[in-house]
DNA sequence: AAGTTCATATCGGTTTTTCCGATGGTATCT
DNA sequence: AGATACCATCGGAAAAACCGATATGAACTT
């Protein structure tokens, strides 16, 4: 069975507006249409819709309850055209980030949810990478922006601009931990405890004690075994803040908490969609 | 914009089998029809669905975006012709069941449950009535059935027939109430506290006592009152055994908990339809 | 490198559907 | 009873869906 979008249009409309010949005049067919559209579509569904035995046509119960039906597939229907309306448009049919894992950022939770009401239609990715890996997912055109902690230098066909946020990175230990105990521990007493590190993190020269420690490849089971007082680590400041403000105490150590730059990163042979130009500048803006 | 079911089939299939050719096989059209379908929606929608520099097409990102779109109007359009074929097969559109306050009856939860299972299209609707209520809308249609307390005689145009599974209703008081402190309470005992009443159950002499009862027109809310110790009630059991068990007890006054029929009732004049007349049979084989 | 195979695009022509205006019948209101 | 507004039906015009045949191109074979 296959029924035509016009038939089931003039059968909302028509319920709608009680009467074929308004909907008639709303959808700007003639009334003939709208009554055989209805008649056919009667005939295909194999139920009558409306009782018309008075003046004006009146949904039967097996018409109010396809009615239902039928709006779905109307709905789904204009949700389509409008999304095809925005790719056409020039809308990028979706849009991925990629996230240096020592920035991943639970932070831009507000950015995000302001993206998805701009851009309800979008597919959003967020993937994560290792400092190296973000460059080069961008350059290849799988993720079109990048976040990272600020370089030196890049590539000519990278384009890239710092954030206006910094990202706070400060050392942290269990509360019961032997270092919590310490009002200004210095290197020597971290020296002293199990160092646990993000075994990404390869831009760093190894510390004294690298034999005894330990590392995970993300911050959160990096967090987990802090918690669990095996050690004490470097951390995004938001993450201890948010998931383990109490269990965690953060570590005076002279120097700490760092403050590092985070950049925005961008191929210059791939355009950005407006999707993608917006989330640029609205990281940029902050 | 109007997508039509034709185009949007031809579209999914092509894109499920990665074939123009394949996918008019298997929609049993013509080769060209496909081809040209797919060509018209995409100058409908304004987009390119598939990269053809290939033997084979492949979506382009756009086409697999709005892929999910069409699958989504696909399944919708899927749903309004069974909908439908249920409607023509004589199925009723909805079905509701009136259900005396006295009995009303979270206790067949497993029925409708199999109900739901076995009539997955179904509108289902409860209504709750006082007695004589309830045989009105039956009656009128309104609702196509009814369960009360078993009456000893019917008008002539209701059926009726008994169920299986009695009502248990037994007396409770809160934990802390005087009355659960007694082994076996007798009528006097009773007397000697508020009693809350449900203010539809019309049938039973008002007792002794009635100046200072307290009453609420549903089980529920009698049962908040019986559990912050206002005094004592007639509960269905397994209303108080699901939600109350650990905050009420059940008082051991002689000839309680009453075990009460329960009677199906339906209209001789409204013919009941294939779910109706399941659940009908389904509240009497227990 | 040429030939084979299998895919899609395109082109006429036929069939089907959609749509309109006109007409007639019927319920509702004055 | 008449006026009014509504719906069903009909015939013809316009649009579309559909098919078979054919051209063209990509991948694969020899």
């Amino acid at each position: 069975m296959n029924f035509s979008p016009e038939s089931l249009q003039a059968f909302a409309e028509a319920a709608a507006q009680g009467s074929f010949s308004a909907a008639a005049r709303r959808l700007g067919k003639s009334q003939s249409t709208v009554s055989e559209a209805i008649a056919n579509l009667e005939i295909d569904l194999g139920v009558a819709l409306f009782d018309r035995s008075s003046r004006q046509p009146v949904l039967t119960e097996a018409g109010r309850a396809l009615l239902g039906r039928v709006d779905e597939v109307l709905a789904a229907h204009d949700r389509l055209g409008r999304a095809a309306g925005l790719l056409a448009g020039g809308m990028e049919p979706r849009l991925t980030v990629v996230v240096s894992d020592t920035y991943q950022s639970v932070q831009y939770e507000a950015t995000l949810t302001e993206l998805d009401q701009r851009y309800p239609e979008l597919e959003f990715e967020c993937l994560v990478a290792e400092h190296g890996d973000v460059l080069a997912l961008v350059r290849q055109g799988r993720a079109q922006l990048g976040l990272m902690a600020a370089q030196p230098a890049y590539p000519p066909d990278i384009g890239a601009a710092t954030v206006a946020e910094r990202a706070q990175i400060g050392l942290y230990a269990a509360s019961h931990h032997p270092l919590a105990a310490l009002a200004t521990p210095g290197d020597d007493d971290l020296a002293a405890y199990r160092a646990l590190r993000l075994n990404t993190y390869l831009d760093d020269a190894a510390p004294s004690g690298a034999g005894r420690c330990w590392s995970a490849p993300s911050y959160l089971l990096l967090m987990e075994m802090a918690v669990f007082g095996f050690g004490w680590a470097e951390l995004p400041r938001w993450l201890v803040e948010r998931f383990a403000a109490e269990r965690l105490v953060e570590l005076a150590v002279p120097g700490w908490p760092k403050s590092l730059p985070v950049d925005v990163v961008w191929s210059r042979a791939h355009r950005l969609g407006p999707a993608g130009s917006w989330l640029q500048q609205r990281l940029l803006a902050r």
